[in-house]
RNA sequence: GUCCCCGUAGCUCAGCGGAUAGAGCGAUCGCCUCCUAAGCGAUAGGUCACAGGUUCAAGUCCUGUCGGGGACGCCA
């Protein structure tokens, strides 16, 4: 129950009705009018915009029907009050007892409040990490895992069918090299001194690999060519580093629904059943490109090749599919993997891409618009970068002197949950700033423990509630008197979560999980904000032994808040905690 | 050269086309006999980079300029 939708299908009803009565224009286009918390609490509860926007086409100044929209809002339930304010705004005031009729529903629903149907059960595929199975991955693995896990999860409480997929880049030249690199710890296990040349993948973490290859395979591969071993070797190489990716993924508590392998484009048809698919619609020619503008290399050469009609998307040159010499280039298997997941039958397709992906959106974006004749909208997020620090300065990284952070130091040294809450506090395309001291430390500088803080105070005053003998059964507090209920803080608290379900559907519809955290953190603030007025005011305290009517409506409040806070917590892929001790 | 992202308080950042642009930190001043002070408040601090445009209404949308970052290849 969204209450803002509930007073905009008054709106909707009162133009209706004034329609009827040939006070407006029948069959307005309502697609502009918007309910919504005035950013000035006194301004009242709700301010709509409906008689601006319905001015011009109805043909009338904003404020006559502004009044006349006034007359017929103020006869809905819970308005107490309509101000026509501004250039026609019109301010909706409510009864204290509309705002707190959100706790039962609360309660009832419990983390389930603010489910919404906004997907209507469409059919979405969430694409994210995407890590090359070469190595462990790193922070900015980590980022876009958070991130992507918290978007599925927001877009499933949004009503979307919502699949979490990885592709897995098992097909390229890189995963010959782990293949190589592999080899040569294999030799280091037979007690070889490994050539671990420029190019090939230098880290520890194939050493393991390398012992069992030794003792899966003797010493019988030593001797052999490559290309005797190569294949082998590079499979269960691969398949060893995705097991080390999933268990690293596992570890921020990421799951994945699907790991869709490049080889497997490979030698099947897919690409060249894309390629047909894209030729049937005239987007297909062989041409020779321009050579690349400012930074032109030194050994470029015309070359005709086969390539994508990009520029008929908005992309700035046509896009190569095939290498001169026939090959498939890295675009080509991609075009098959979008044509795979339209032709799957998703609704709507995200990417989730590291910055340095920012020149392949375009080409992306003209794939699945072609392959899907503008049926299935492809959103790109990309993610910026992670500056990690500590005390405010920066932490070296540098693959080659082996300092380099994984996203499992991450984990480890913060733990899961500050790690996801953290990478969580910013805009997908706004750097992020991740400092291991401050993301540690209590106090109301980090929203982490703040939000945390607030939800083990919650369940505090439960507790001290429990000890002076109330029940605490959520569905026996929802049916609590309500009354007693109507301090200032109270009401902020109330109002800020009926907000809960609003904002989980602008979140989700923009894709941005990052406001479920700035939400939390609000909640919070209204939280602490009532818990302190009990130590100014002691009447204004959540528990009062001689007063059980009372008790029990601020506890209805309280736990409503808690369940708010889980909820949100929830959709972040983090663990609430009860208690901070 | 082209494209993408960013530019909001001293710092780090929110901000849904709506009204007098908000938090935290830092600064100044307050608040614990009492549900977690790990907290709550008050004050000070702004040319929303700049210039045009669209709109009843622009920090928000469009164009351009400047500044910061990133990307461009028969790499993956």
């Amino acid at each position: 129950m969204d209450v803002f939708a509930e007073v905009k299908a008054h709106v909707a009803a009162a133009v209706g009705r004034l329609a009827a009565a040939g006070a407006l224009p029948a069959g307005l286009d309502l697609s502009a009018v918007s309910v919504e918390p005035p950013r000035d609490a006194a301004h009242g509860d709700m301010a709509t915009n409906a008689a601006m926007a319905l001015a011009r086409p109805a043909r009338m100044s904003p404020r006559d029907i502004a009044t006349a929209l006034a007359g017929e809002l103020g006869k809905a339930p819970g308005v107490v009050g309509v101000d026509v304010a501004g250039p026609g705004f019109l301010n909706l005031r409510l009864a204290p007892s509309f705002w707190f009729g959100v706790l039962p529903t609360v309660l009832t629903q419990g983390t389930g409040f603010g489910r919404a149907d906004l997907g209507a059960g469409r059919r979405v595929n969430v694409e994210f990490v995407s890590a090359n199975p070469t190595g462990p991955m790193h922070v900015g693995h980590a980022r876009g895992a958070v991130f992507g896990d918290a978007l599925a999860n927001l877009l499933g409480f949004a009503g979307f069918d919502v699949t979490r997929e990885y592709y897995v880049n098992d097909g390229g030249a890189q995963v010959d090299v782990l293949a190589r690199s592999a080899f040569e710890r294999y030799r280091e296990a037979c007690g070889l001194e490994p050539a671990i040349v420029e190019g090939l993948y230098p880290g520890d973490y194939l050493i393991p690999v390398g012992e069992t290859l030794k003792a899966k395979y003797g010493e019988r591969l030593l001797d052999r060519p490559e290309q005797e071993w190569l294949t082998e070797v590079r499979e269960f190489a691969t398949s060893e580093m995705m097991a080390m990716i999933r268990e690293d993924l596992a570890a921020l508590g990421v799951t994945m629904d699907h790991f869709y392998s490049e080889r497997s484009l490979y030698g099947t048809g897919r690409i060249e059943a894309a390629l047909a698919a894209l030729e049937g619609r005239g987007l297909v020619y062989e041409g020779v490109l321009e050579p690349p503008k400012g930074k032109t290399p030194d050994d470029w050469e015309p070359r005709e090749q086969t390539l994508f009609r990009a520029t008929a998307f908005g992309d700035d040159v046509d896009r190569p599919v095939k290498k001169s010499d026939g090959s498939w280039t890295y675009f080509a298997p991609d075009i098959a993997y979008h044509f795979d997941k339209v032709e799957r039958g998703y609704d709507e397709l995200i990417d989730v891409l590291g910055a340095d992906h920012g020149g392949y959106v375009k080409r992306l974006k003209a794939i699945v618009s072609a392959l899907s004749d503008d049926r299935v909208p492809l959103d790109v997020k990309l993610i910026q970068l992670v500056k990690l620090t500590k005390g405010g300065e920066p932490v070296k990284m540098s693959k080659r002197a082996g300092t380099f952070v994984t996203l499992r130091d991450v984990v480890d040294e913060v733990g899961r949950d500050v790690a996801r809450f953290v990478m969580l506090t910013r805009k997908n395309d706004a750097a992020l700033e991740f400092d291991f001291d401050k993301v540690l430390e209590q106090s109301k500088d980090n929203p982490v423990f703040y939000v945390q803080y607030a939800h083990a105070r919650a369940w505090s005053v439960a507790r001290r509630a429990e000890e002076a003998g109330f029940a605490l059964d959520d569905a026996a507090l929802a049916a609590a008197d309500l009354a007693p209920l109507g301090a200032p803080g109270e009401l902020a608290l109330a109002r800020k979560l009926a907000e809960w379900p609003r904002l989980v559907a602008l979140a989700a519809q923009h894709h941005e999980p990052h406001r479920v955290a700035f939400y939390l953190y609000d909640l919070a603030g209204a939280f602490h904000a009532l818990q302190h007025q009990g130590k100014l005011e002691s009447e204004l305290r959540f528990v009062q032994a001689d007063a059980p009517e009372t008790t029990r409506a601020r506890l209805a409040l309280v736990r409503a808040t808690a369940v708010v806070i889980a909820a949100g917590l929830g959709i972040l892929g983090v663990t609430p905690m009860n208690e901070m001790r």
